[in-house]
DNA sequence: AAAATTTATGTAGTTAACTACATAGTTAGC
DNA sequence: GCTAACTATGTAGTTAACTACATAAATTTT
């Protein structure tokens, strides 16, 4: 865009930035998931994936390792489980659990899925023109969000203004 | 986090590490702005910014220059000027178009606003550790999505694989 | 000058995240 | 062993973006 007034707010305008640019990109993926007529959501591939790798595991603990809120996992699984891609069982020794895993169906899906997922990761591979070092500052954005809550941070700054007055 | 699986994914998962960020700091600076009971949206800022800019223009107009599809700025100037913080006129030229620009209302509370906006931008500069090098990673993203949208790199390095199978 | 196309705005419904609250089961304290 | 606090899950409602469609005005084509 010539005049993108986001952008020449510089840093002020962050989390618009961040924001515009994930939207875009996740909406183009809905776009072509849409037009090869993929059965499944494209916010599902990280369920799909920390499946894989950890087998079974509850609901909680799943949005643990997301970093997501654990009420959106809620959501996701029980669409993916009416989908039929995943069984869950409940917890003997602790009946409030719900341990899910991959269905029969899902593992069967998955290496069409992995051709999707690999050309997505090259699609993100050229637009990084491979160079990953953007990962490298989100980490560190990440650490110190982790430090210090923004909203912390940011309440801070506005009270010293206000005393500075 | 200690075990992220979004962290370990990488590159793969771009889009939900970038929406995970701004969807953190939105969420943060919403939180303070009802903590201080501030009678705007946070996402109004831009249009307040870029008014402050522009003073008069239509609704396109500012969906074109803030890169935004137009009916997401249609529902925010319905919210401001609700508030009272948007004066709007019929252009006499083209009766299709609205003349947006902010009223007394709206620029008597600048700056206040203008004190919330500066610390916001403080936390932020924090968090990077007066690094802006990430905004020339984004720059650079935003500028390859350009040439070629998302879409269609992903879609091609979806054909390719298919071919090659 | 009529018809077709484009542009500006508006409306309705979708999505993926969230918070706040509710409920049931588990653990800890006394 | 009872009560209080905590944890796991679930539900309802919110938010900010979107797409698809609708309509009216302006512009272009023929």
């Amino acid at each position: 865009m010539d005049n993108d007034f986001i952008k020449e707010l510089g840093y002020k305008s962050l989390d618009s930035r961040l924001k515009r640019v994930s939207d875009r990109m996740s909406r183009d993926i809905r776009k072509l998931y849409k037009e090869l007529d993929v059965d499944i959501e494209p916010n599902w591939y990280l369920i799909f994936m920390f499946l894989q790798k950890k087998e079974k595991c509850s609901i909680s603990y799943i949005a643990e390792h997301l970093g997501y809120a654990h009420p959106s996992i809620v959501v996701i699984v029980k669409k993916m489980s009416e989908k039929g891609y995943l069984k869950t069982e409940q917890d003997h020794l602790d009946k409030r659990k719900q341990i899910i895993s991959l269905s029969d169906k899902a593992n069967k899906l998955i290496p069409k899925l992995e051709i999707l997922w690999n050309s997505c990761e090259k699609a993100i591979l050229d637009i990084l023109d491979n160079d990953l070092s953007i990962l490298t500052y989100l980490d560190n954005i990440d650490l110190k969000l982790e430090e210090t809550s923004f909203h912390f941070r940011f309440k801070q700054e506005y009270l010293n203004s206000k005393n500075k007055l």
